[in-house]
DNA sequence: TACGATTCTGGAAGCGGTTGCAGACGAGGA
DNA sequence: TCCTCGTCTGCAACCGCTTCCAGAATCGTA
């Protein structure tokens, strides 16, 4: 474990010098840099990262808060967001931010605060104003994934505009007897998402002249089984069966459409579905889908804080920035079955 | 940003009584020690972890080695050591090491260097022997989850117990044509737990003096679309189809299952599958399955470099630990149908 | 009452770097 | 030739905490 000082010694030089030849700030003659570096090689040198954040008051780590690990939207973006601190030389510190009161205000009260961490990204977080204010304190750069955040510059698919766009796409094949299954409020997941994606949906049907009622409605776990059980129970009354089912997300409809095929009723030929998310298992269900790309709204969200590290005085442009969604056609909708309903 | 000296001063105290009152180390009259605390919480002070880090040499963070976050069984590992490390007081630095030799060398030669951890996780790498050394190097605590992994401490379910007790399940229940189902080598995971699942269902067949063939295995990707992929091929032939599937995780045994309903097998009445790991999703689809906790095992992980960390001198009892795996039967296992098969 | 053992506290020396400052040097311009 | 300016280097003062050491106060016991 050789210190600057042994760097320096055998480099014949002052550990300033070391310190500019190795950090590339402030002057050093090329020769002199060389001598340091290959020094440095030898000995196996690496600076303690402690003494130099000591002096900066920079700790090369950003923090993330992230409410659930194990989904796959969640996943992907810690995905993205590692690879691209990574590439920039920070490292992550992962906070998993459950419901459970007790870990989670320790996580605000003990572990963010303690200056180990020169920005944080906040995933889908449904934080009090209090926490939201507690974060905003720390005086560090922050950034968020999914529906605005008070004060705190966020990143999302526009919601309302996947929702509306699932949702004509289906008016658009000449459906008219639409459901929709959103996300449980309980869940994990930020409320807005859940809320957002019904208002598009509602929206859609309103744009198109066509009714909406209690019954258009279910909300359900977001995940396979959730998507299962509630389509057990919409699709099995079949006077009540809608010809269509918009999923707020992949998991969901994926549910959905291994209920359907329990219950004999064929897709897309008797119910047309389509989701949200564009998973990877979308592909091996044929379902149609609304494309987000949520490891790249993970990098996004680095470039957001890093960004604001890095350029003094530079903040984000917007507080929330929209990224793309697009429509993926696959077999899973499709036309209603002429006569079948009206 | 107020610092120790503020505290002192507030307190009437010197700086060594403050970092011995909020410290707990050394003597401090209980008086002093109430002092001391109301006036860091008056100034909302919290001590700099990189100062008390430089002087103490200990981070109080560990290093996760991870080859995949977006999968449950990796995902599940993640949110059981992130949960053990922060009862502790550890904070968690992630470093998704992918195949990709470029950010992989990165990890080993930059990142895990810098004295920023106080000990490494490693979840089922497959890594190297140079890269094994040079975590050994590092001279800090080490534990693994997987296969064993050449002088580091390790722990696992015993791949071939439970490989074995999975056939044995489907031989029990009278099964004589039973394929396996494995992973890639190709894949992420270790490569161990592929070579050994295989081992175990070997071992079985022999016990009961079953034969093997090359016909008796098929390797997939371990994944739901990779056991729909390659179960479309074996059950396609209706000759050589088996009355049982072992598959070598429930993700590819779930895939097996919607390859069977797609072709109009019944499961469990044509065919039995049974998986190992316990999945979500397996209740959903009944499927039988060896169960394993990956959560669990990662708590046990953060045990075991805790423990070295915090009483020194202990190593660990023994270098790879085997931890229970129990059958959890369902739906997909059944008898074979009588005559269909001998 | 005396004395050693314990408890409590402050001074000061680091931990391993970074950086302001000043001096030395060579080059270019007046 | 002299002066100025840009480049290069070392000295030394920190960054904010912990801990060794020594001295003071308190306590128990002979």
């Amino acid at each position: 474990m050789s210190g600057i000082e042994d760097v320096a010694l055998r480099a014949g030089v002052s550990k300033a010098t070391v310190s500019r030849a190795l950090s590339g700030r402030g002057y050093v003659s090329t020769i002199t840099r060389s001598r340091v570096e290959t020094a440095a090689n030898e000995l196996g040198y690496v600076v303690s990262s402690n003494a130099s954040s000591l002096v900066t008051g920079r700790t090369n780590n950003v923090g993330v808060i992230i409410p659930v690990i194990n989904q796959w939207f969640f996943g992907s973006i810690i995905e993205g967001v590692e690879r691209a601190l990574l590439d920039r030389g920070y490292d992550l510190m992962l906070y998993n931010l459950t419901k459970n009161t007790e870990a989670r205000s320790r996580v605000f009260e003990y572990f963010l605060v303690r200056k180990r961490v020169d920005a944080i990204i906040a995933v889908t977080l449904e934080i009090s104003p209090d926490e939201a204010a507690s974060l905003l304190a720390l005086g560090k750069p922050i950034a968020g994934i999914g529906g605005p955040l008070a004060g705190i510059p966020t990143l999302s698919i526009d919601d309302i505009a996947a929702a509306r766009l699932a949702t004509e796409h289906l008016i658009a094949l000449g459906h008219t007897n639409i459901m929709h299954v959103g996300g449980d409020s309980a869940e994990l997941m930020d409320f807005h998402v859940h809320s957002k994606r019904l208002q598009g949906f509602r929206d859609a049907l309103g744009a198109a002249g066509l009714p909406f009622s209690d019954e258009s409605y279910m909300a359900t776990h977001f995940d396979i089984p959730g998507g299962y059980a509630v389509a057990k129970q919409i699709l099995g009354d079949p006077r009540r069966r809608p010809t269509a089912i918009f999923a707020a997300a992949d998991e969901v409809a994926i549910g959905v459409i291994l209920a359907a095929r329990e219950l004999g009723i064929s897709v897309p030929d008797d119910l047309s579905v389509i989701g949200i998310d564009n998973h990877p298992l979308a592909e091996l269900f044929g379902l149609t889908s609304i494309a987000q790309n949520p490891a790249k709204q993970g990098e996004q969200a680095v470039d957001l804080v890093i960004r604001q590290l890095e350029t003094s005085g530079w903040t984000p442009p917007s507080i929330h920035t929209m990224v793309p969604a697009q429509l993926v056609m696959r077999s899973s909708t499709s036309a209603p079955r002429t006569g079948a309903q009206r």
